[in-house]
DNA sequence: AATTGTTACAACCGCCAAATT
DNA sequence: CAATTTGGCGGTTGTAACAAT
């Protein structure tokens, strides 16, 4: 035994809607006021309509109430959704509450049809590019710490242990700061999150005892969500008793608004952490900017890179 | 020109929680 | 308060228009 249905379908009139049907409704509902409940089943008797009540309801509110677009989406609105979606999922009433005069019938047609190719088409790209890009041969200088104004001896076997160490690649170096970032991809952690085993370090703290650092921490990043160009940054945060993720996931997000809507933004930026890794003991120098810094910087939106380096310095930020 | 495939989107379905009895 | 009814929601389908073969 199925359930009962809703009304007696062999009565009921489906399909597509009659210009008629539509004055109908229309003119009842635009006298008697909109959806006060327990009105719509009964209504289509009311009215002389030969329609389910439910239907009634789903034809009003997606196409006859008033002050209601259809089509014609804005590239804002494309972002927001997809942000959104990206968020919270296919909660669709929720994001159209984000959209005036959308409906979430009509968001949710547009995402099935159209915004998720164009999503999908934009991240094969981003792959495609990622896995095209060729990262210079040489990108940076290994110092030896017993002599730190010459490279170090064995620099190439060096990288290329760290490299086998970390199972990774270069995710990003920064010509200028002398930054890099080693990362190992974990992708079924989620598609931008990955999990790394060693992170950051600067050219002059490599060396010795810079390899133990490098090795003993465990560190979560995330790639921003397009590059190349290589100088986009990651948010990384020290894996320890006490670590709060929510923190760090609140800071994930808010990169990758800025990400996405205002990408040149990240130009520059080096790697962000936790407050209290600002203020970091001694295992763990202060190689990076600090959190403060990164919560004023998006509301510029006019920095330019050497701009961002200026106000990174400027914020007690380490070396660059 | 005929057929097959694709896209766009209104409308439907069934579940379930809120409201009502 | 339980039982029943209704509205809200997200997934899915039917189909008309359009594109490709």
């Amino acid at each position: 035994m199925g359930r009962a249905p809703c009304c007696d379908k062999a009565n009921v009139k489906r399909g597509p809607w009659s210009p008629d049907e539509d004055a109908k409704l229309k003119a009842y509902m635009e006298k008697n006021g909109a959806g006060t409940r327990g009105n719509w089943i009964s209504l289509p008797q009311k009215i002389g309509l030969k329609r389910c009540g439910k239907s009634c309801r789903l034809r009003w509110l997606n196409y006859l109430r008033p002050n209601i677009k259809h089509g014609g989406f804005t590239e804002e609105e494309d972002k927001l959704i997809c942000n959104l979606y990206k968020s919270i999922g296919s909660r669709w009433s929720i994001i159209a509450g984000k959209l005036p005069g959308r409906t979430d019938n009509d968001i949710k047609n547009y995402w099935n049809t159209r915004l998720k190719k164009k999503l999908l088409g934009k991240q094969h790209r981003e792959q495609d590019a990622r896995r095209n890009y060729t990262w210079p041969q040489k990108p940076f200088a290994v110092q030896d710490s017993a002599n730190p104004s010459q490279a170090h001896p064995n620099e190439q076997e060096f990288l290329a242990s760290l490299m086998v160490q970390t199972k990774g690649e270069i995710f990003s170096y920064d010509q200028e700061t002398n930054y890099g970032l080693f990362a190992t991809s974990k992708s079924s952690i989620s598609n931008e999150i990955f999990y790394n085993t060693d992170v950051s370090f600067t050219r002059d703290k490599l060396g010795e005892n810079s390899v133990n650092m490098l090795t003993s921490s465990n560190y979560y990043s995330f790639l921003t969500s397009s590059y190349p160009p290589m100088t986009r940054y990651y948010c990384g945060v020290d894996i320890a008793p006490g670590t709060n993720f929510q923190e760090f996931e609140k800071i994930r997000v808010e990169l990758e608004e800025i990400d996405y809507n205002f990408p040149q933004q990240l130009d520059g930026l080096e790697n962000f952490s936790m407050p209290e890794m600002v203020n970091s003991s001694s295992a763990y120098p202060p190689m990076i900017s600090n959190y403060e810094a990164f919560q004023e910087i998006p509301h510029d939106f006019s920095l330019d890179k050497s701009s961002y380096i200026a106000l990174r310095q400027e914020h007690g930020s380490s070396k660059v």
